[in-house]
RNA sequence: GCUGGUGUAGCUCAGUUGGUAGAGCAGCUGAUUUGUAAUCAGCAGGUCAGGGGUUCAAGUCCGUUCACCAGCUCCA
């Protein structure tokens, strides 16, 4: 659908663009509504976004759903107006003037660099600063829908004050708007949060706390299944299985200096006041991990060193963090360093980004993971430590690999660790919104930091370069985003649960259970239902837990000594010998069909 | 941590202006022995998230703690 915008220029409804700038008119809807129906509320701002748009106001009460309601009813009535959009530019003591009840405008306009142009567009009786562009008439939006009114901090600052932001989405018909509600009631029918809990993958208790959630059957399973997967395959790559404790003596984190930098965010246990020995739980891997490498003098003709281990942290996280498994306050990371030298870190970098697609690819999300170049903030020096020499050396080094491996990376400025810069692979949740799955960083200051040294070729001491990486990132949010991506189905080969054997009566009950016995000593995970001998068969059950394929034994079936085979993903297969289908299983296990 | 919402049986939900806690599914027992989303009958299941307060009387009103959800901030 071609749009028209106000300056005269057409764009479509589809692009991008042509999607912001109608959402963009839709947030000043809702601000002109909030203006009609409550004019005591001042106004922050309103940008489209990805999703659709929102607006930030400052009001003494937050608005209820029955005012989400009032004001939909309103932006109803605008768009029936049919308002025509003006755009108009003023100079910057006339523009103070006009916003001069609005003191968020106001702080905006005199945030602007000197000389820049401020526009504003007016609708009816409403005008608002803005660059645009906008549509040329409130008519062309037909559909408007207001999602949800939650806090956020003016300019995205805790320190400041907490606004009240109206989420919505907007549309030319009101077709695309009941399209795009169904879309949202689907996608929660995949969040893992819930799925994840129904389908019996975790659970939480009150009375246990927050971010600790229990893993039952199906979950633990698959974890299990996953950290095998790795641990096998990094030590295929040469990787030093580490096994490190899950606490230290604060005298540890004094020399990470965790302990003066990161205090909040760690469980301290015992008592420290008294001159008595504290200590606290890791919030990361890497001082205890590196220990592994200083208990020995270390030659070049050691490196490089790669250490890894399935690493349980524990992070105080702020009460409202937690996120289903997202975000915890234990959690195990496929974790590990590498110890190099400047000549190998090209190589190790390389290394780290082919495991991690292995892992992606193996897993199946890879296609669903953008890559991000986490800087450092050079306006932000005492959140970093080095030269800002080293710091942009290592950059070059790092985009010039990335470059060379062809991954289509963003830039991020400031989202450095404080030691080096990373490489994160992003992932988006069934929410569209956008969490850190695997990363990988270049670190040129802890192995000095540490005391951990080589000797060179030439007899000098030299400090390695150490990658930090996950190879599959944090199992529990990975375990989150595939079943959000299978929508709990996993594929055969990570599924808990991989055959249900299904007797339809008890004359087939032996039978059953000769069959789990074969299906069992060839590593596949069958289960025969306890009840079936009893109830006869629970088929129903056996499709809502999802199970990859499903054995359904007649007397037909026993007297041939054969099985019919139900695939989730194919459909009824037919009869065929067990031996067949042990083969047919077995196959896309190894190869790992996703 | 901040803003807002939610919390009744394993699950989905009823529960009137405060007056003895209910249904369906799941579970258990028995019957049924069946070919792909619901066979029949019976039984059991609850400190209404947890303390506290108001009241003759609280699932319901007030306050508080906890947990869960959405978002902000922060992060793997």
């Amino acid at each position: 659908m071609l749009l028209m915008l106000e300056d005269g220029s057409k764009i479509e409804f589809e692009s991008k663009e042509g999607q912001k700038a109608f959402w963009h008119t839709a947030s000043h809807m809702l601000a002109q509504a909030v203006k009609r129906l409550y004019p005591e509320t001042r106004l922050a701002i309103g940008p489209a976004t990805d999703e659709g748009f929102y607006y930030d106001f400052d009001r003494a009460e937050s608005f209820t759903a029955d005012d989400l309601e009032k004001l939909e009813a309103e932006i109803k009535k605008i768009f029936k107006e049919n308002l025509k959009i003006e755009r108009f530019v003023l100079p910057k003591d006339e523009a103070l003037k006009l916003v001069a009840d609005e003191p968020y405008k106001v702080e905006l306009i005199n945030d602007l660099p000197e000389g820049s142009e401020i526009s504003f567009y007016r609708q009816g009786e409403f005008t608002d600063l803005c660059a645009g562009p906008h549509l040329t008439s409130t008519g062309t939006v037909k559909a408007v829908k207001l999602l949800a009114c939650n806090g956020s901090y003016w300019r995205g600052d805790s320190k400041n004050k907490m606004l009240s932001r109206i989420y919505g989405v907007a549309y030319p018909k009101a077709s695309q708007l009941e399209e795009r509600l169904l879309q949202l009631e689907e996608a929660k029918r995949r969040d893992h949060n819930k799925i994840g809990r129904e389908l019996g993958y975790f659970t939480t208790v009150d009375y246990i706390g927050q971010g600790l959630p229990i893993f039952l059957e199906k979950g633990a399973k698959t974890l299990q299944i996953l950290q095998r997967f790795v641990e096998d395959e990094e030590e295929r790559r040469g990787y030093i299985l580490t096994r490190t404790p899950f606490m230290a003596k604060s005298d540890l984190y004094k020399i990470s200096e965790h302990w003066y930098h990161y205090r909040e965010g760690m469980f301290v246990l015992g008592d420290e006041e008294d001159g008595k020995e504290a200590f606290a739980l890791r919030p990361m891997t890497c001082p205890f991990q590196f220990q592994v490498y200083l208990n020995k003098k270390r030659s070049y003709r050691d490196l490089p060193m790669r250490f890894a281990e399935a690493a349980t942290l524990f992070r105080n996280e702020d009460s409202g963090e937690m996120h289903g498994l997202i975000r915890l306050r234990q959690f195990t990371i496929s974790e590990g360093h590498i110890a190099c030298t400047p000549e190998q870190l090209e190589a190790e970098f390389r290394g780290c980004i082919d495991l991690m697609l292995f892992m992606m690819n193996s897993i199946g999300l890879s296609d669903d993971l953008t890559y991000r170049f986490s800087k450092w903030d050079p306006n932000n020096r005492e959140k970093y430590i080095g030269s800002a020499e080293e710091w942009e050396v290592v950059q070059d080094k790092m985009r010039e690999i990335l470059d060379n491996i062809g991954i289509n990376y963003v830039e991020a400025e400031g989202e450095a660790a404080f030691y080096g810069p990373k490489l994160d692979v992003q992932i988006k949740n069934v929410h569209g919104k956008e969490d850190t799955l695997v990363t990988i960083q270049i670190d040129f200051q802890l192995a000095a930091r540490f005391g951990m040294t080589y000797v060179d070729a030439d007899g000098e001491a030299k400090h390695p370069y150490v990658l930090h990486r996950t190879s599959l990132g944090c199992y529990e949010r990975t375990l989150a985003l595939l079943i959000e991506k299978y929508a709990g189905a996993l594929p055969t080969w990570m599924s808990a649960k991989q055959v249900m054997i299904i007797p339809i009566t008890d004359r087939q009950a032996e039978y059953a259970k000769e069959i789990a016995d074969v299906l069992r000593a060839g590593g596949i995970r069958a289960d025969l239902d306890g009840r079936s001998e009893k109830v006869g068969y629970k088929i129903r059950e056996a499709q809502l837990d999802k199970v990859p394929y499903m054995l359904i034994l007649g007397d037909k079936e026993q007297e041939d000594k054969t099985v019919s085979v139900r695939s989730r993903k194919d459909g009824d297969l037919g009869v065929m010998p067990l031996a067949d289908f042990t083969l047919k299983i077995a196959e896309e296990i190894k190869n790992r069909v996703n």
